[in-house]
DNA sequence: CTTGGTTTTGAACGATTGTTCAGTTAAAAT
DNA sequence: ATTTTAACTGAACAATCGTTCAAAACCAAG
């Protein structure tokens, strides 16, 4: 029998995903049409549905498949001491966010547009990620080297301020990606109360 | 001749604005059609057109208003010192965004559906708005009180980190707005290098 | 070439979109 | 009571929406 070997939907289907992060990332979900996703990767909008049930769920998919890969990327527990394991959090979450900044957009925005179970999927996800930033926080204070009131909001205030990067950051900007990673490294130590060396 | 007084224009219009904010909010603007803020109002589509002349407008005029009463209310100049001034604005932003969770969300999420002519109009604002702050951090630098290595940076991070508490905050949740206000007085401090009494 | 299978087309479905406008309603002014 | 005017209705407009599906096109195996 015929095997599917030589078939495009290995091609097709990533260029369905890239077509729709892309879109979704510059218009909108709801703006988006099937039809301008389908003309975008060159084909007609009911050939889309070879790769994906319905619009809902190819969102879905996009949000799910940056939250696992994420979390997937994210620095591991280890036992290096907090400062450090801080530092290596700050610089990997405006690095691998600075790579993907439709991902990042989408999974910011297009919350509402998912149906509640979906949403609870990511959102589920999200907090997976938030808690390897408080458990961080949380060995600092125990180790005596941070100084958080509450890990909880600390979390949520470093992530808040971590991810605004994107909003703003263009590789041919004032700031290299580099100097920009440094600079917040150094925020958010002294927002923790971490001593480090060299204060601006 | 016939005057407008006893029409129902100045309580339509109002109407019409709440139930746009509120729907935008909720759902996006481009997942909200005329004929939903219609019902939400109690009116025809139609009557819409009596209050805007189109949908987009609707949405421009929503964030401009938004971003104009934001500078109106946001703390002058003075000539108190750069330290008090930032800690009216940190209490100052929770508190404003709080009050208007809707109206932040619109702003920061529906840039996107504007069209260039008002896209760059709603920008102007905002960067108004962070020259406020980062006015702050300067004259905080410049007294010799603060320790922000850019305060471009600084204005932007702050700006994030204090924007992100309207994603979480509930009134019936853990921590009072006060509190929160306190807690993320703190920290802003710290990140600036501000001497500040009471650690955590 | 023929067969078997996957992939895509192209047209169609009913529903909904933003917007317009002639006509109705209601209330204020004369 | 009559006129004037603003506010609104209700129907219509062409366009577009997500989705379905029979038929055509395509490709690899026999």
């Amino acid at each position: 029998m015929a095997r599917t070997t030589g078939s495009h939907s290995d091609i097709t289907g990533p260029r369905v995903r890239e077509a729709a992060l892309r879109l979704f990332a510059q218009s909108g979900f709801a703006a988006v049409s099937m039809r301008q996703i389908a003309t975008e990767v060159g084909v007609q909008a009911g050939a889309l549905y070879n790769y994906t049930p319905d619009k809902q769920t190819l969102l879905f998919e996009l949000m799910r498949t940056h939250m696992e890969e994420l979390l997937e990327a994210a620095p591991e527990a280890g036992e290096a001491p907090a400062t450090t394991r801080l530092e290596d959090f700050v610089r990997f979450h405006i690095g691998f966010h600075h790579a993907r900044p439709d991902s990042v957009f989408i999974a910011y925005m297009e919350l509402r547009n998912l149906e509640p179970e979906n949403f609870e999927a990511i959102e589920a996800l999200r907090r997976r990620y938030e808690t390897v930033l408080e458990t961080i926080l949380q060995a600092g204070a125990a180790e005596g080297v941070f100084a958080v009131a509450d890990s909880r909001l600390a979390t949520l205030a470093v992530i808040a301020m971590l991810t605004g990067v994107t909003t703003w950051f263009r590789p041919d900007g004032r700031l290299s990606l580099d100097a920009v990673q440094d600079q917040y490294w150094q925020m958010v130590a002294r927002l923790v109360g971490a001593p480090v060396i060299g204060g601006g």
